[in-house]
RNA sequence: GCCGCCCUAGCUUAAUGGCAGAGCAACGGUUUUGUAAACCGUAGGUUGUGGGUUCGAAUCCGACGGGCGGCUCCA
């Protein structure tokens, strides 16, 4: 067996610590789960009161003081029986039904592991620490209180859970709070508002409105996306929003996502707005006889759908309720598979690069409430494994995480904060075909039923759009920047020549503003600095007389002059390059890393 | 949807049961600026909404709406 990592140790130590605080605070609290997680723990109660924040504070002293009691971890292993007669004694029926869960997967067993610290008893199969006072008492904090389903499951009661950071070190646990602070200026809500790239208002909760500035990263990235789409072999095609429930029903989907689909009636008939655009492009496919020479068919569509997704759920751009998605739908023969799924992964491994992401790739399996046969589900898996593997993509499996109709290789990216998010998608489906009839007339005449493969590269433009904000905190670089050059004219009387700067810029599609001089020259440098402009062409009398500009990079500060086609010709290359700020791109994977850059780095002199 | 927290001007916020106040932004004027905040003034509020308690509510209580952090879910 693997050994554990001694922080791991410590955090799981930690987590017992509190349930014995939590005791002494509330003795007759019944005791769920504590697992240690990234950066900390956690614990479950079922307690007789709702916990507030004070108490936590009051628990984290309480936690201090059996820390500094020194009180020795006291491992036993006792018998089941012994455990649950044990555990009923103590009123503790959670606890009870871990035991019988663990007798259960462990048949063979005789003896289940507790522990003691001073007069709390727990169950756990540790390890834990040797004692308390291993831990060092200012190296944790508890962060906050949430509810949590019983075992993960919403028909279950819920409980309250307790959270807490831990490091090995006050100085990582102060790192760590810090970096977290850091990660919230670069939240993208705030920054959304900020840079006014999009809003959310409450008449239309879960969908965003996107501003001239945010469009113009959409429309960059659409651009980017459709190129490498025409690439390879891609054909857009646009579908409607709007479908009769009978489609949904024929696919599967009513069954499965009737409660989160909005839907309507009118002419006695049932509408729904379409939760996703695989059943359209069927419709599409189904409009000839397909030949196996036409195979593979490659669609592609911006599609623009909406699901109902609980209230508590919606979060910013990066889960709404109207959502638009980079979809991908292929047809194609049963020995193209692998193929076709090599392909994608190829486009993905293209795609991210661009940006400075690193994807992280996940198969998905076969879910409990699948539709097909088991024996397609193995082919299907097989399939997909293969194409990661003939890619060499490094995955790891999600188990009984795929899609009803079929399993998945997911991209997931964490946010600033370290939570993951899905990105792109690839689906292998032999449901969708059977169930729409679909077919294509094979080399020796006979009918038989294509496979189908769902794909998105980046997700939604939504979320895409959110993790790119939070990546490059604002800063896009050059080609996604919102606006990309402002010239500033010294006063007034260079206006008319700030004015010729600005058009021959934009002439060539630069996005370019000009701001006049009815502030002083620093304050609308700051200005520019704050809305993030890549490059300042700050304008005066010798500018003026030698046709030339003086360039301030957002990040370097003063350039110094050259002439405005030498400048063109730079920021054209720059743009043609995708060219990214190696300082900014790497971030989202080193939150140690990012926090002290990020200090270097934004660096707006403190006023 | 569930648990907890939050909502004061466009933004950031002050006032914790006793006159809703400031900074930035906006607008008007003066200034015409050389690389991160010129100066003076004006306007902007049913304190998310609608109830209750109170002589008196931004403040206390419950309802609704919206948001945030978890949980659950995520085709």
């Amino acid at each position: 067996m693997k050994k554990k990592p001694k922080i791991e140790i410590l955090r799981h130590s930690l987590s017992h610590v509190l349930a014995s605080a939590v005791y002494e605070m509330l003795p007759e609290a019944k005791f769920g789960m504590g697992p240690a997680i990234e950066n900390g723990f956690y614990y479950d109660f079922d307690l007789p009161r709702t916990l507030i924040s004070e108490d936590l504070e009051i628990l984290e002293e309480k936690m201090r003081r059996i820390i500094a009691a020194n009180l020795k971890f006291e491992r036993a292993y006792i018998t089941f029986p012994e455990a649950e007669k044990d555990f009923k004694k103590a009123k503790q029926p959670y606890k009870i039904e871990l035991i019988k869960d663990i007798k259960k997967e462990n048949p063979k067993s005789k003896t289940i592991s507790i522990y003691r610290t001073g007069n709390f008893v727990d169950l756990c199969s540790g390890p834990h620490l040797e004692s308390t006072g291993e831990i060092n008492p200012a190296s944790f904090k508890l962060t906050k209180i949430s509810g949590a389903y019983w075992k993960g499951n919403e028909k279950n009661k819920m409980l309250q859970r307790i959270y807490g950071v831990a490091f090995d070190s006050p100085r990582e646990l102060r790192q760590y709070l810090a970096m977290m602070q850091e990660a919230e200026k670069r939240d993208h809500k705030k920054l959304g508002r900020e840079l006014d790239l999009f809003s959310f208002h409450e008449e239309s909760q879960g969908s965003a409105f996107w501003h001239p500035r945010g469009m113009a990263v959409w429309n960059e990235i659409e651009n980017f996306g459709k190129g490498l789409r025409k690439k390879h072999g891609f054909l857009e095609i646009q579908t409607p929003i709007l479908a009769k429930d009978s489609l949904w029903k024929i696919s599967g989907h009513w069954d499965h996502y009737k409660d989160s689909m909005f839907h309507f009636d009118a002419e006695k008939e049932t509408y729904c707005l379409k939760p996703m655009d695989c059943p359209f492009n069927i419709k599409i496919y189904q409009t000839k006889l397909r030949s196996y020479r036409d195979l593979p068919i490659r669609y592609t569509e911006i599609g623009r759908i909406m699901r109902n997704e609980k209230s508590g759920e919606l979060n910013g751009l990066f889960r709404a309720r109207y959502l638009t998605q980079d979809d991908s739908h292929i047809f194609c023969l049963p020995d193209q598979v692998e193929k076709e799924i090599s392909v994608l992964l190829k486009m993905i491994k293209e795609y991210y690069p661009t940006f400075g992401i690193e994807p992280k790739f996940f198969l998905s399996t076969r879910p409990d409430d699948f539709m097909g046969k088991r024996s397609e589900w193995d082919l299907a898996e097989k399939n997909l494994a293969n194409a990661l593997r003939v890619e060499k993509i490094k995955y790891k499996t999600k188990e009984r995480d795929g899609a009803f109709y079929g399993p998945k290789i997911d991209i997931d990216i964490k946010d600033a904060l370290g939570r993951n998010w899905q990105l792109a998608t690839i689906q292998l489906d032999f449901q969708m075909p059977q169930r729409f009839k679909l077919e294509y007339i094979d080399k020796d005449g006979q009918k038989r039923i294509p496979v189908m493969i769902h794909a998105a590269i980046f997700g939604s433009f939504e979320r895409f759009i959110g993790i790119l904000t939070e990546h490059f905190a604002g800063a896009f670089p050059l080609w996604l920047s919102p606006v990309q050059v402002e010239v500033i004219p010294v006063s007034e009387k260079f206006g008319k020549y700030a004015t010729e700067v600005q058009q021959k810029l934009s002439a060539e599609n630069i996005r370019v503003t000009m701001k006049d001089a009815s502030e002083s020259l620093g304050k609308r440098i700051r200005e520019a600095q704050q809305e993030k402009v890549n490059y300042m062409l700050i304008v005066g009398e010798k500018e003026m007389k030698a046709k030339t500009v003086a360039v301030r990079d957002r990040e370097k500060g003063d350039m110094g002059v050259t002439k405005i086609e030498k400048f063109l010709e730079k920021i054209r290359k720059e743009i043609q390059d995708k060219k990214k700020y190696a300082i900014l791109s790497e971030n989202i994977r080193l939150p140690n890393e990012l926090f002290r850059r990020r200090k270097n780095f934004n660096n707006p002199r403190k006023i």
